[in-house]
DNA sequence: GAGTTTGAAACT
DNA sequence: CAGTTTCAAACTC
């Protein structure tokens, strides 16, 4: 409402936690935000005050990219965080804290994401209704909380939401005594929000409580693992349930934790503890609630600053690529299963991290068990592995962790081969990004099942710059920790190192990877705001250890950040789509499989240098290379055939590899956002397909915030396409074979009804979607684990709740771990980052039996897809410029979707979902667990 | 560390 | 759409 300058002021002034006049009072902030206006307004020019800008740019496209937003939100700077947020050192600060609003900044973030989401809208409104005064303490609700809302979207009624909000909120902001009675009173009233709520919980705990929380949680447990090792023949089934239900069990354990203390709340035992936040619970927490526990402030200075750091490191947010972010970072997404199912301390840290993540095991064990279809693959591809990494869907900035990744073999190993592979990466990659996020271990432990968490984390990081209480666990980690502290830091002295001269902060960063494992940037002229900066390109905030000169890559900018990219992606839909496609052959995984999006144009390098994009993922040049003399040692031009979709058959030998290479994955996407284009009302996305995916995820986290943007992804299409081959696997044109795909997708878009347990065991494990950009995949996916009917609509219409539905699906101990392991199969490349972002991509596809490998080209499409199909002018360049015209006839007729074609493109579906992304934040992976677990319910039920 | 080379991205 | 310019990373010395 205000003038900016009002706003500036405000977030002057909350850093220094000053009491912040009436003004600054966070329901002053709160209405400001409100007004449209001044959204607009924020957009560009307040770089200075990020959170007041973003408000309006809910409103006005609600984040439509969740997932962008989220991936760049992952990467928080610390700085914003610190001066922010404010964090309140010690419980008295904590409630000053929130007594005096002091950080306007935070609430404002908040109350962007809150904002949002149209679910939370509602619920916004519930709670103004329940709480009037309370509208900030709401704002910082949602934003600390998506995850809970998520859930709450998902299982269960609206209340709980009020529920957690009036808990949450209230204590770190006002009145902490009455949030307690109104969470109390809630919390009697509505058991399910108790549950969702497990995360209000944190701030009323003190130390003590927190303990005993820890300890009856782990015992509860305890019980249910043993429960479920019963009810599990198999070991391995066990381990893979164990994760999962670890992730359930919490939420139970939660429950009944919430319900003796309420109990003891309402005898008046707590009353003094709103404002405690257990470090260790903070953990377990997820993002929205340690970032309120921060609020509330228990935490020491030290911790807050870990916290801060962990979380202000740069994530990778789309790329799956989780080598780097493996070893270091994932510890703290970690620590919640480590607490709760294993107890060993992390040896090491890539090592440690692998074995002790409960995501890791269920990775493990689903791989096993998924497939068992699967072939070993551990075997010495560990090294491929790494260059996997980089693989389906990532961003080259997430490649170059990747290689530093390769350390830890086991991981590597996880990580490489499916898109399980994705999901660690994911994972991992969450990890990396966000270290503050425990949610996102609980995530990938509940088998990246639960998106809510990540997108919640990443939510949280990006609106607030949340310091991270999460961090707070990472300290306990050895080999992590001393790496998080590196970076802390980094972090400390990142105003510092930003004033410093550019040329100082360019040595320092120029080569250097950061701990995250990912590229840090070295911009002059652009202001990390085009595609010249790693970080902007990969979705991810620069960080202090960027070299960046007058950098609006940060969270502070985040308007601007996400203007430049939707403009960005205007032009090219698929410019912040992974670079580097994997396809996981089932008998080879090997960085050979993977393959540059758009392909390399060396001319002098010979592809046999890093200025070769190809050869910088570690993959090798494809036939949509336009390299000359290429001697790429990952593979050169020629050599690379896709077999696997119908539109790389197209490739042919290459003499030349540019005239002969038909078709490069961005023509494939293009064509396949150009059919649904024509097929499929413009109005479901976004243009860029990570905001499209970022808009998944943020509905996951929401709720349905975005239904309509969960629409077919392109990138279904193109694994629709790609399976369709396979089915039909005739050597036809790339314009024969979009068409069949669009058909197939359409097929699968329109089929309202479809039978899934079909798809599933047509497609098996391969739907998963590997990446976190999956995510909306996810949402489509979701569906399928309510009744039996998914519909295409559901993918176009699928809400946040579909797919916190679905992650809560996976997140059933009952669930088979199967779909995780098919979810495994997926490759994604997230990072998009990450586990965004990403994945890309995932080739995932590939089901050993299918030969999926189509999903390889698929994912990057996909992602594109998601993102254009509603574009379909956009047209996304690719290098290769070649690109066959799909027939748009053939949409038409397919249009109606039979539901006979749609086996084959529900399948791509999910794969599309996660193919996007950077983004998700690494996200991906949750979203193809919690796909393949959807899928399960329905093949149980079927 | 400075300067050059390289190729992608952006621009025209 | 092709050609040119700009840019930042990669590389060399």
């Amino acid at each position: 409402m205000d003038s900016p300058d009002f706003t500036k002021t405000k977030a002057t002034a909350s850093p220094s936690s000053d009491s912040p006049p009436v003004q600054e009072s966070p329901v002053f902030s709160f209405i400001n935000n409100l007004s449209p206006i001044k959204t607009v307004k924020a957009t560009h020019i307040a770089p200075a005050f990020p959170g007041l800008s973003s408000p309006p740019l809910v409103f006005t496209s609600p984040r439509v990219n969740p997932y962008t937003e989220t991936s760049f939100l992952k990467r928080r700077s610390q700085h914003s965080e610190l001066s922010g947020a404010g964090i309140p050192k010690t419980h008295d600060e904590g409630k000053e804290f929130a007594d005096s609003a002091a950080d306007p900044v935070k609430p404002l973030t908040q109350l962007q994401l809150g904002l949002i989401t149209d679910t939370r809208d509602c619920k916004t409104k519930n709670f103004v209704e329940t709480h009037p005064c309370s509208s900030s303490g709401f704002v910082d609700e949602y934003l600390a909380d998506s995850t809970e809302v998520d859930c709450v979207n998902s299982d269960q009624s609206v209340n709980p939401h009020l529920e957690h909000s009036s808990s949450v909120l209230e204590p770190s902001r006002s009145g902490l005594i009455k949030s307690k009675e109104l969470t109390l009173t809630l919390g009697n009233k509505n058991d399910n929000a108790t549950n969702s709520r497990t995360e209000a919980q944190a701030p009323f705990m003190t130390t003590e409580q927190a303990h005993e929380y820890n300890q009856g949680k782990q015992t509860f447990i305890a019980k249910l693992t043993r429960s479920e090792k019963q009810r599990n023949d198999e070991l391995r089934f066990n381990e893979c349930t164990n994760i999962e239900s670890s992730l359930s069990v919490d939420n139970a354990f939660r429950r009944e934790y919430y319900q003796e203390f309420l109990d003891r709340g309402l005898r008046g035992e707590h009353q003094d503890d709103y404002d405690y936040c257990p470090p260790s619970l903070a953990g377990a927490l997820h993002n929205g609630q340690l970032y309120e526990d921060e609020n509330a402030g228990s935490i020491p200075n030290r911790r807050i600053e870990n916290a801060v750091m962990h979380a202000s490191k740069r994530r990778c947010l789309r790329f799956e690529e989780a080598p780097p972010c493996t070893s270091g970072k994932g510890d703290g997404s970690l620590s919640l299963l480590e607490k709760v199912s294993n107890s060993e301390p992390p040896t090491s840290t890539v090592e440690s991290e692998m074995v002790e993540s409960p995501y890791v095991d269920l990775i493990t064990s689903t791989k096993t068990q998924t497939a068992a279809s699967l072939p070993p693959r551990s075997t010495g591809k560990s090294r491929l592995t790494v260059s996997k990494p980089s693989g389906i869907g990532l961003h080259l900035n997430s490649i170059v962790n990747a290689a530093s990744v390769v350390r830890g073999a086991t991981s590597i190993k996880l990580a490489d081969r499916y898109m399980g592979v994705q999901v660690m990466n994911s994972a991992s990659i969450n990890v990396r990004r966000c270290p503050n996020s425990l949610n996102v271990v609980e995530k990938d432990s509940a088998g990246g099942v639960d998106w809510r968490n990540e997108t919640e984390t990443s939510v949280a990081a990006s609106s607030a710059t949340t310091q991270s209480p999460h961090s707070v666990e990472f300290e306990h980690h050895g080999p992590i920790h001393e790496i998080r502290i590196s970076d802390s830091h980094s972090i400390d002295s990142y105003e510092e190192c930003n004033q410093s001269s550019p040329n100082t902060k360019r040595k320092r960063a120029s080569r250097n990877i950061d701990s995250d494992g990912c590229k840090r940037c070295n911009c002059r002229k652009t202001k990390c705001l085009k595609l010249y900066c790693d970080c902007f390109s990969a979705g991810i905030y620069c960080d202090t250890t960027c070299a960046c000169q007058e950098c609006f890559n940060r969270p502070e900018y985040e308007d601007t950040v996400l203007e430049t990219r939707q403009k960005i992606e205007s032009r090219n839909p698929l410019a912040f789509a992974p670079k580097v496609v994997e396809r996981e052959d089932e008998s080879q995984f090997t960085p050979a499989s993977a393959r540059h999006k758009r392909g390399c144009n060396c001319k002098k390098s010979m592809c046999l240098k890093k200025y070769c994009e190809c050869y910088q993922a570690s993959v090798g040049c494809s036939n949509g290379c336009r390299c000359e003399g290429c001697q790429n040692a990952y593979g050169k031009r020629g050599e690379f055939v896709d077999v696997d979709s119908g539109v790389s058959e197209e490739v042919i030998s290459d003499k030349d590899g540019t005239e002969i290479r038909e078709s490069t994955f961005d023509e494939k996407l293009q064509m396949v956002a150009t059919r649904k284009d024509s097929n499929d009302s413009p109005s479901l996305t976004p243009l860029t397909p990570s905001l499209q995916c970022f808009d998944d995820t943020h509905n996951v986290s929401k709720s349905r915030v975005l239904p309509a943007i969960c629409r077919p992804s392109p990138q279904s299409a193109l694994t629709i396409i790609s399976h369709h081959k396979n089915s039909t696997r005739s050597p036809q044109r790339n314009s024969e074979n979009s068409d069949n795909l669009m058909d197939t997708s359409k097929g699968l878009l329109d089929v309202g009804s479809y039978d899934w347990r079909e798809d599933y065991e047509n497609i098996g494990l391969e739907t998963t979607s590997p990446r976190c950009y999956a995510v909306p995949t996810t949402c489509h996916l979701t569906p399928l684990s309510g009744p039996g009917s998914l519909a295409i609509t559901s993918s176009a219409s699928l809400t946040t709740r579909d797919l916190t539905n679905a992650s809560q699906v996976q997140l059933r101990p009952g669930s088979h771990c199967l779909l995780s392991g098919s979810s495994l199969h997926w490759r994604s490349s997230p990072v998009t980052p990450m586990h965004r972002f990403g994945g890309m991509k995932s080739f995932q596809g590939f089901d050993s039996e299918k030969g999926n490998h189509d999903l390889l080209q698929d994912d990057t499409p996909e992602i594109l897809k998601d993102t254009s199909i509603p574009i379909k002018s956009v047209k996304v360049s690719s290098p290769n410029k070649k690109r066959v015209s799909p027939p748009h006839s053939h949409n038409h007729e397919l249009g109606t979707s039979s539901s006979g074609g749609l086996r084959s493109g529900r399948k791509f579906i999910l794969k599309a979902v996660p193919s996007f992304p950077p983004l998700t934040p690494c996200i991906g992976s949750k979203g193809s667990s919690t796909i393949q677990n959807m899928n399960n319910p329905l093949q149980d039920k079927g």
